[in-house]
DNA sequence: GCGTGTATGTTTGTCGACAATATGACATAC
DNA sequence: GTATGTCATATTGTCGACAAACATACACGC
């Protein structure tokens, strides 16, 4: 019986990917929601950013349909779509959703026991340290998200790097939904540091605890929790995107993008 | 300040909630690709879908994007849909997915101790148990994803809901997509019973170890380990549904479905 | 005989246009 | 002055059609 599974030897050739044009579009709409390009709850007129990306309507609405799936756009019949807002009241939902993938994630990263996917976590801490030098609160926000998806790509498990994609975005939605504008905490670092090194001691309970607490935490804060409670925590803020209508750039579909 | 988010006494009208074509669209696939109708690896021909479904090729091809991102579908630029497969190298990223989800939703449920809630897995598990009596596959296979379903929805987490919706469909993707074809094993009782036993004894450790047990034991007996050890479990096997076209039902998107 | 090149048929990817619907402004009645 | 009804505008939802790309079958050459 010959099993293909096994691919002993020569590797053969692997499917080549090439992106589709949904596929382009729909990562430049994450990225302008991500960005702030497309501000939280605007409706999203079809002519005018398909247009502004240089294909038709179908394409742009068959990969609007794509962040629908995924929570980022809200459909409305009637009304067309609009970028969703998470609003406080839904924070700790997204949050605990983040603390099931990471803890997990951290969970495998340790019993896998794999020094060069945890390589690349631990340089994502160091680029996070870094930022925290700084003033800008976008390059800290950033830095923070990249070493969560960090951690959870490390893992290595294709859904819940999927699933972790989306709940940056969706984490960044959250920051720009708040009423208090865009905010991140000035010591971000410390909390970090106790889920860096439980991952470097394997200690798998105590990362997913300090994983937890963290993002637990973090849930507290943004929705005003701590504040009411009158505890005061250091924070840098910073707008967005001032005024000026973010440019989607046009999506070219003929040039191989891997050049 | 007038706050909005705190629904006290009357609670005004939450908006109503119509679903859309491609909604409807979408759940339709979603029913044929679990129930079979859609066979794993097949080519999705969307003139034929379409005019099944009694509408345009347009609303279908944002309904199956949804799909794409799901993971439920695949699509190759140049040659279309596909069902997607799930082949017997992935199904472990597939259940160590399920086990993040279930396990994190056992820990939820457990630490919000509710009642009503924990009533509803009950109610699921009984009827799993009542499936297990009789000897048909799919009736047996389709309580044991309602089962695990049932426990993740009980947690009341919308994301984590949403990927065990997914991540079910998939799991029956793997059952159809094995060359064993689709087998149950006999006694999934008794493994069921440990995880129901920790739950209703509140003891959120020992349900995720047992759902990762099981879910682990699961991994290894579809992929053949377990038969390659020489080790036999009792299965029951079942064919989808003999030939026949699956005719998939038309969308009516004027009448309301809540009548 | 095996491999390569060519032609045909089918399916997809994209586009523009039409009809239905929702939004906002305006006028009117109470 | 407030509320209601009506109209105009803009945007969405859906459709049919065209062009490009792929898969299959066949013929040709080595």
């Amino acid at each position: 019986m010959p099993h293909n599974s096994a691919p002993a030897g020569a590797p053969a050739f692997l499917r080549v990917h090439r992106p589709s044009t949904v596929d382009l579009i729909a990562t430049e709409l994450r990225n302008a929601i991500y960005s702030g390009g497309l501000p939280v709850g605007s409706p999203l007129r079809e002519v005018e950013i398909s247009r502004q990306l240089g294909v038709s309507r179908s394409p742009l609405r068959e990969a609007a349909q794509r962040l629908v799936q995924e929570g980022l756009l809200t459909a409305i019949p009637g009304q067309g779509l609009r970028v969703a807002t998470v609003s406080e009241d839904r924070l700790p939902d997204l949050f605990e959703a983040r603390i099931a993938v990471e803890t997990h994630a951290a969970r495998i990263l340790i019993r896998h026991n794999d020094a060069g996917a945890l390589a690349k976590v631990t340089a994502a801490f160091d680029h996070l340290t870094e930022a925290v030098k700084g003033t800008d609160a976008r390059t800290i926000g950033d830095a923070d998200l990249d070493f969560h998806f960090a951690l959870v790509e490390a893992a290595g498990n294709t859904r819940l790097t999927r699933y972790m994609s989306t709940l940056v975005v969706e984490t960044r939605l959250a920051s720009f939904s708040s009423k208090q504008g865009y905010v991140v905490r000035r010591d971000v670092t410390p909390s970090h540091q106790a889920i860096m090194a439980a991952l470097k001691s394997g200690d798998a309970e105590a990362a997913a605890a300090a994983i937890a607490e963290h993002l637990t935490e973090a849930t507290a804060r943004m929705t005003g929790e701590l504040a009411e409670r009158g505890i005061e925590v250091e924070t840098v803020a910073g707008a967005p995107e001032p005024g000026a209508v973010y440019e989607l750039g046009p999506i070219d579909h003929t040039s191989n993008p891997a050049d």
